[in-house]
Parts: C-alpha cells; sequence; structure tokens
DNA sequence: TAAATTTACTTGCAAAATAAAAGCAAAATT
DNA sequence: AATTTTGCTTTTATTTTGCAAGTAAATTTA
C-alpha cells in the first residue's frame, strides 16, 4: 500500500478495502462464511484472476481477511474474515439498504433483506456470531 | 455508465458512487452540506480536477447530487446531495465507525464520532434534516 | 500408474483509468 | 483595463485493469 493521502478515517478505511472489487469479495465471504480462490473467481461479477489475487493479498496485508487449509485437501485454501473484517459487516448492510431503496433487488436477495429490515441490529448481531470462527 | 457487472445489489450500488473519490465527495457534502468545485480541490486528499470533473458529472448522472447558482456569484456553482445522496449517510456513518475502531482519529474528527456514538439513530436524523434543502 | 484435470496462483500485454500539468472562457476584483 | 478567480477541458505520462495464457503441486481418471 502507498503513502496514504490523508488522516481522515473515510478515506484511510477506503483506501484499505473501499474499492469495488474488495468489497465484493467481502461480501462473498458475508454470504458464504469461507470460500476457496475458485469461489470468489465463480461469483457473478466475474473478477479477473490476477485482481483477485492482488486484493486477497493486500486484505490479508490490511487484517481484514486470513486463510486457511481446506479440512479435505490440500490443493484448497479457504479465505475468511477476520474480526476486523466482520466488523464490515454494517456497512455492508447499509449499502444493502440503499440499494434496496433505489434498485431492483434480485429474488434470492429479498429474503436476506426482509430479514435485515426486520431485525437491523439482530440480524447484525447474529451475522457476526455466524461468521466468528468459534461458531 | 457502461453494462452492469451484475444484478447484486451491493455491486450496483458500488458502481454508482462506491469509488474513493465519490466518496470523499459525498464525505465534503455531508460535512459541509454545500460546496463549490474549488471546495472540493481543497479538500486534503487533493483529487485532480479531471477526475473531480468526471466525478461530479457521474454523481449528477446517478442522482446523488444535484447543483444550483451561488447565491453571491455568477461564477460559482454549488453542489449538494439530493434525498438519493443524503441516504448514503449511514453508509458513511458506519464506515466512520469501523474507522474509530481500527484507525487513529484525528482530533478534529473526535466531536463528530462522539456524537455518532452516543446516539447514532439521532446523529443520522438529525444530519438528514441538517442536509436537506428545506432546513 | 501414467495422463488428464483441478486448484491457486503468476506472467505478459493491450486497453482503460488516473494523475499531473497546462490551457481556457466567463465573471469578478483590483 | 489588467489581473485574478472559478469551473471546467485538454494533453500527455503513468498506473491500473482486464484478458489470455502459463505454471506447479495436488487430485482424479483411465
Amino acid at each position: 500500500m502507498s503513502k496514504k493521502r490523508s488522516d481522515c478515517p473515510i478515506s484511510c478505511s477506503l483506501e484499505m478495502w473501499g474499492d469495488k472489487w474488495s468489497l465484493l469479495i467481502i461480501r462473498d465471504l458475508m454470504l458464504k462464511k469461507e470460500c476457496t480462490y475458485g469461489d470468489f473467481l465463480k461469483a457473478e461479477e466475474k473478477i479477473a484472476t490476477n485482481i483477485l489475487a492482488t486484493r486477497l493479498q493486500n486484505l490479508l496485508d490490511n487484517g481484514i481477511i486470513d486463510k486457511k487449509d481446506h479440512p479435505d485437501s490440500k490443493l484448497k485454501i479457504l479465505y475468511f474474515l477476520t474480526q476486523k473484517g466482520i466488523d464490515l459487516i454494517p456497512v455492508i448492510v447499509e449499502i444493502n439498504l440503499w440499494g434496496d431503496q433505489y434498485l431492483t433487488v434480485p429474488d434470492d436477495r429479498k429474503k436476506l433483506l426482509e430479514e435485515i429490515k426486520k431485525d437491523k441490529e439482530g440480524f447484525i448481531k447474529r451475522a457476526k456470531e455466524y461468521l466468528s470462527p468459534a461458531f
């Protein structure tokens, strides 16, 4: 990571994880908890493999995600959110809620959004529990 | 704007306003309500003027911001958040809160963050009121 | 058990985006 | 009348992205 542009916490945060691809990686890890490299590549947005590799490295360097061996195969690696990454859930939730107001939400996301809208704090709490390694 | 990469509301939202410079413009408009072109240029992060112009145009096209004549000068133009832009406050607030947890917050932002942490919902409500044109 | 496939990447190159600098016209100030 | 300010645009160099192809280790298949 290059020299930071300012001391503003918003600017600094965005320099760590505030690009589109990083946030989509974080989204995937929120929906799925653990993803392999191939899982990320399979996502609808079709990230290029070199971009994925640099983004994962950057998120690892910034302590937002971590990785571990897949229990079933030495070939696979599982990526997951650290606590620092888990604490980004509220950001993703708010992006989701904004999208719900101003965009067309596909059917397979409506259930999740209903849950969020019904009890936002509860949803975040449960999501944090679900995503924590202990769970 | 080019063809959207997916139907995911997170992905679509990020394609509208989810790049670093757009979010910093939105941050400025949240802190200051109305900004001139020169105000944005003066921000700590030192955005290049051509990038600023394209970002403002993009945010205008997407209905996140609007502009009007400055009451005191025909040379100046005031940019401000539309309701669609105002509704991004919760996103910025959560980014701020994440930054508060994991980064060093400069003194001139601590007051704002204390206010947010004391009563998040109240802060958002007041900010929305303050930013609305009627206020 | 040798060949094919899968997995997590890396490399090379063209195209697109960004950054820095200079330029510009209208309005305001000196 | 000359200079400065303002909100941009244009030009050029640098960086980032996107696409295609390649690689080595592990696994599966024939």
